[in-house]
DNA sequence: GTACGTGCAAATGATTTGCGTTAAG
DNA sequence: CTTAACGCAAATCATTTGCACGTAC
């Protein structure tokens, strides 16, 4: 859509770096703390415009959880599972259910869909013990 | 799950009116001034406690569009589709695909999933035309 | 009657903005 | 060179909290 004239700043490589290895879809806070081990002297605002710079033009994805912000750099379609106790995030892939989805949002009028996932909320193993 | 002891106060009683009637997926905003209408004097922080507390107690559905609230009274289990430009969510309700994700979801592991939807991300109507 | 909810104002926390300086292309 | 990005501090906006008073049950 929009994925040109993009300026590869020393920040923005390191946070598109810290979210592909990142196992999990860290907040704002986590990608600042762990962006700043190698960029000691960036600030916590130019954290907060790349992330919503970068989700702009598509190179990463927000997420969300117990009304929390969350970023991460898998692009392939995969899925969410949610605990609602902890707000803790897994990715789930399914192919099949993908390309169902989108089977189904052939018949949605006056919209253009281009992406789809689904949310499984419920209970994580840690939050059920207790 | 803890679907007992609610005490019923106007100002709870009103929001959820409110929601059963509202068309869409208003804002905290935009339940404080509908609700202001019928009880003058609510303050913005009980609508807050309220409606933090009515999706705890499963009364009411909290959706997310763009890092900002929304509450929705529709229990019934349906998806969204989500405009990635104006942050506009519309219902669509897939009998099909909710059980499709359920039956997904009996392969999760570590996990007692309670609920499932699925989004639609894309552009609306309106935003197309611009 | 009592515990829980309310309204208010103040506090906190998250996110954005303005601006002089710096660096990418 | 020139324009966009950075870092910082201040400003704004969203949400939570503490507490005296009121009300559902």
């Amino acid at each position: 859509m929009e994925s040109k004239n993009i300026k590869y700043t020393n920040q923005r490589i390191e946070i598109l770096n810290f979210l592909k290895d990142f196992d999990g879809h860290p907040t704002v806070d986590e990608v600042y703390e762990g962006v700043k081990v190698k960029l000691t002297r960036i600030s916590k605002a130019t954290v907060y415009k790349n992330l919503r710079f970068l989700t702009d033009k598509g190179l990463i994805r927000e997420v969300n959880s117990k009304g929390v912000s969350r970023f991460e750099g898998n692009l392939v379609p995969h899925h969410h599972i949610i605990c609602v106790e902890c707000g803790d995030i897994t990715d789930y892939e399914s192919e099949e259910l993908t390309d169902y989805s989108l089977k189904v949002a052939e018949d949605i009028e006056n919209f253009k869909v281009e992406a789809t996932d689904t949310n499984f909320y419920g209970f994580c193993g840690k939050c059920l013990e207790e």
